[in-house]
DNA sequence: ATAAATATTGACCATTTGGTCAATATTTGG
DNA sequence: CCAAATATTGACCAAATGGTCAATATTTAT
């Protein structure tokens, strides 16, 4: 069962030059509207070294998005069904800043992935990441009937900590078009915080 | 200074046609990754005859866009400086909600040329979209200032009205996948409603 | 040092793509 | 009804694109 070649030093590399350029190409123009050759001349490798490494441009992509998936779901994880509700909530909000600030080309590639339909995740939609949403959603269900936390529906109190963290990252031009050039985040932070304890407080 | 042609019948039902079909490929994969066979076959016309009525594929996409954006801020556009600062701002969350939920393939359109910098509609950004921004947050400061709505950031206000709405759009298929096929709407209007009275009230 | 394993590339291919154009078909106004 | 205006299309083109492959260069382990 374990036939998993080590790889060498230079594959290492290379493999990660060209999923850093990947992400760059895919997460600014799409599965469709990206190309081979901007990966490759992003990368500083030739095409067909590139095809050396993956065996087809599918397969660069399908490999981003299955570790971005992951990763992209941890914060939620680490929420604590035995830690103080609200504190625990506001944690969540400010590590989904955190990536939003931090890996903004990781939070476009996934919007990109959505916006066409998720061809190529919709099972992990309705999986992993559904799976994980009902567990979270009930724990705060049950904090709301402690009297924890004021009555919020669970999922739509998850979708919007979703998208207003996102938005920061998806929408970066466009906020910073509107605010000049300064940074959005600090600002940012301060509205969510104050939104999401203004909700939540019972 | 006038020579507008007026359009034939003909002119107006295909360009019609055009565009509608344009939205549907436009929208889904962005300018990139679209073709002109992709809308020619969508909108059940020959692929040179699209080019008769459009002079290339970005034509196409500007127009969409250039009404797009128009349309896509009338909802703000509407908000009364001399309405009841609540009520205004609700009901300018209801507008966008609407539009979320009426026309989402719109704001799906928006939200790719977003994600992939902009380079069409930049100066739009800049200029109409932000002047009117940097106009609403000025009422919406008065406001406070006059103790009708609580401590808010205008500009961070308003992003979190576009992000909260414009999420039912563009991750439709994220929300559904998460909430099992049933319409969402109804929910999530609830839910911003909650919200933004919490957050608003003084 | 050397042979085996690994890495790299130029040249190439079939398909897709945006766009052109001359020829043909259809509609319109008088 | 007929000529002018409008609309439609098949055939075509050059460039872009995903991918292949045999030949060559480099690295690695002994």
């Amino acid at each position: 069962m374990s036939d998993v070649k080590p790889r060498t030093r230079i594959q290492e590399r290379n493999r990660g030059s060209i999923l850093e350029a990947a992400l760059d190409v895919f997460s600014q123009y799409g599965f469709r509207g990206a190309t081979l050759d901007m990966i490759a001349e992003s990368a500083g490798l030739s095409k067909p070294n590139l095809l050396y490494y993956f065996t087809s441009k599918e397969a660069i992509y399908i490999e981003l998005l299955e570790t971005l998936l992951d990763t992209w779901l941890d914060p939620l994880r680490e929420l604590d069904p035995e830690g103080k509700p609200i504190d625990e909530i506001m944690g969540y909000v400010r590590r989904k800043m955190d990536m939003s600030r931090d890996y903004p080309r990781e939070s476009r590639l996934f919007a990109n992935e959505i916006l066409q339909g998720a061809p190529r995740i919709q099972q992990d939609l309705t999986g992993d990441l559904r799976k994980l949403v009902d567990e979270k959603s009930k724990v705060i269900r049950k904090w709301h009937e402690q009297g924890k936390i004021a009555d919020v529906d669970p999922y739509h109190l998850i979708f919007s900590i979703w998208a207003l963290t996102q938005h920061y990252a998806d929408f970066d031009v466009q906020v910073r078009a509107v605010l000049g050039d300064k940074d959005p985040f600090p600002g940012a932070s301060r509205h969510l915080e104050q939104i999401f304890t203004k909700l939540l407080t019972p």
